[in-house]
DNA sequence: TTTCTATTGTAAATCGATTTAACATATGAT
DNA sequence: ATCATATGTTAAATCGATTTACAATAGAAA
């Protein structure tokens, strides 16, 4: 590949002249950048952006991390990120950890190996080592993830009150045995659910006994667990699932035993994750939706934020779910 | 952040010997190897990519770019890609056009700036500028994406096969009136499926007047098409949409007009584009499927060798597509 | 003519690593 | 004691750009 100062030598300028025409900046005569420019275009001659960020320390890019670039919950929140990335004039890469947390741990690193001026990174699996390494890098933010006491860029969603909202509105439908099939355990965001659920059901006075069944994110786990609860006849009346993916195994185990939702059992999900078919998927699900457009583009910001203005002190934006009434409720 | 020459200094000696211990190389007393990796301990300290990389002239990464991030038909293209990444030992990156050839094309050249080693580069809108963009840069391959006469990597998938056997497929099931419902004829799959229609057609002696409705790769106007031609009464027995999305709009049209499928018309599609919630979906669509993890697979394969290999000429590599039967024919 | 200023150009330093060549030191064989 | 060899270490070059400091030139002002 042709570089700077071979573009430079068939000038018969120094590199700084070339270097000058090709940031736009004062400092060389009329002749010499039309004679400067010409020799690039005819070299098709593109400066090195490797050699670029060496000196300026600076990369124009956001690294993005997520537990799997194969789910379409992330299409709202990479939109997010990219639309204020664009107008921070940002470019952003991504990068999958193919439902691994070492792969996820290794592009992390990847990434805080300079290669980027800041990070985000999707996933609250609090005793994950992505953590560790990002916090040897200066410009992250995290989304969804939280580590006690720890101080840094944040952008989380109100797990406890979407989950107590979701289930009060179960309790206020009139709904009296009503379970909560849990997400994977690993997950902060699965405990503050669960504790959203259990306050709502205090607060009415509902027993949670034998209510929290143990499941995952996956569709698979909560059919399984439904379909075991309607063999042994001991299903609710309604169940939140803490994730929608779980929420559409529930429905599946009712529909394969012939019992309807919401008619035999009300089902709502957590996530507003809208499959890519829509249109085609029946029934419509009740789920309560986070905000992901908006929750990326405020990760852009606040990462932009730290970036840009040395020393100032990291944030948290926390963002409430939303309600969504589908056709399982 | 701290630097190779910060470590050597404290541990008074030269960056070279720094820079053996980091590459585990020989040369390097045991005791000095000890000492180094302390202090590089101590400071959590993690040398440049980027100033590694200038030097290598290697980045260790292979770059994606596709139209959009947000579509699940990628979903085993991108992970047939890692696959194979990692097993020949690249990182990869994805970057999203946001369905916007600007954009695409921005991130083709983000890329040929030497932030990777090669470029792997999806889409077959042969009018489009990323052709160029790429053709600047010694190591790429395009999926789907062909230009006549231009001698690079390729991965290709026997379209104009594909579609004759899926038109041959609804003809053997009896149907005889069959019309086909395009891809945007931007794109030069399109093109050749719609030659594989008309040529299986032909060789079966059926008229292909007013069989052809232009569409695109999008749900809604394959939607509209057919909506119209239900309502004008002129509809077909049978229709073979270039892309599956287009199948979907057609199965909507037929649905909300109170027609079945197969029952009053049949439906094939083109790709083997399975939706995020394959379970929730009906009915299952009949479809010709592309082979995407292996071309992910074989994209990776053909660019890491003409990377690694000097001066080796560049290959095409041609899928066919698989007939999956589903519920819609 | 002299002095000052603005403009254009270049040499050299720099970014943070790797790599090469040169050199010093120690070890062992003759 | 001498030479060859192996080992450990460093100085300096390099990758390909940007940036800084300064030199040269030209034109304006005194």
């Amino acid at each position: 590949m042709v570089t700077i100062s071979q573009i430079a030598a068939e000038a018969k300028v120094s590199s700084a002249l070339v270097s000058r025409v090709l940031n736009n900046k004062s400092g060389v005569s009329p002749e010499n950048r039309e004679k400067i420019l010409a020799i690039i275009k005819k070299h098709n001659y593109v400066p090195n952006a490797i050699a670029r960020s060496l000196v300026t320390q600076k990369t124009a890019t956001i690294g993005v991390v997520i537990g799997t670039i194969c789910d379409s919950f992330f299409f709202d929140f990479f939109d997010g990120i990219q639309d204020m990335a664009e107008t921070l004039d940002y470019n952003v890469v991504f990068c999958s950890g193919r439902n691994n947390a070492d792969i996820k741990a290794k592009y992390v690193d990847y990434f805080a190996q300079g290669r980027v001026d800041g990070i985000i990174a999707y996933g609250s699996r609090y005793q994950d080592l992505f953590f560790d390494i990002l916090e040897r890098f200066p410009f992250f933010v995290t989304v969804e993830g939280d580590l006690p006491g720890k101080d840094f860029n944040k952008v989380l969603v109100d797990n406890l009150d979407g989950a107590y909202r979701a289930t009060t509105y179960l309790i206020e439908q009139g709904y009296q045995t009503i379970f909560h099939f849990t997400g994977d355990m690993d997950y902060s965001v699965s405990l503050e659910r669960l504790d959203g659920f259990k306050k709502a059901m205090q607060d009415h006075g509902l027993s949670i006994d034998n209510a929290i069944i143990t499941a995952d994110f996956e569709e698979e786990l909560a059919y399984k667990r439904m379909k075991k609860l309607i063999a042994k006849n001991k299903h609710p009346q309604a169940c939140f699932a803490g994730a929608d993916k779980g929420a559409f195994g529930i429905i599946r185990a009712l529909t394969e035993a012939g019992l309807s939702t919401p008619g035999d059992v009300a089902v709502i999900g957590f996530d507003g994750d809208v499959p890519n078919s829509r249109d085609m998927v029946f029934p419509r699900l009740t789920t309560m939706r986070q905000p992901l457009f908006e929750m990326g583009k405020e990760a852009v910001r606040l990462l932009v934020r730290t970036i840009e203005t040395p020393g100032i002190k990291p944030i948290t934006t926390t963002f409430d779910t939303e309600l969504v009434l589908g056709e399982t409720t």
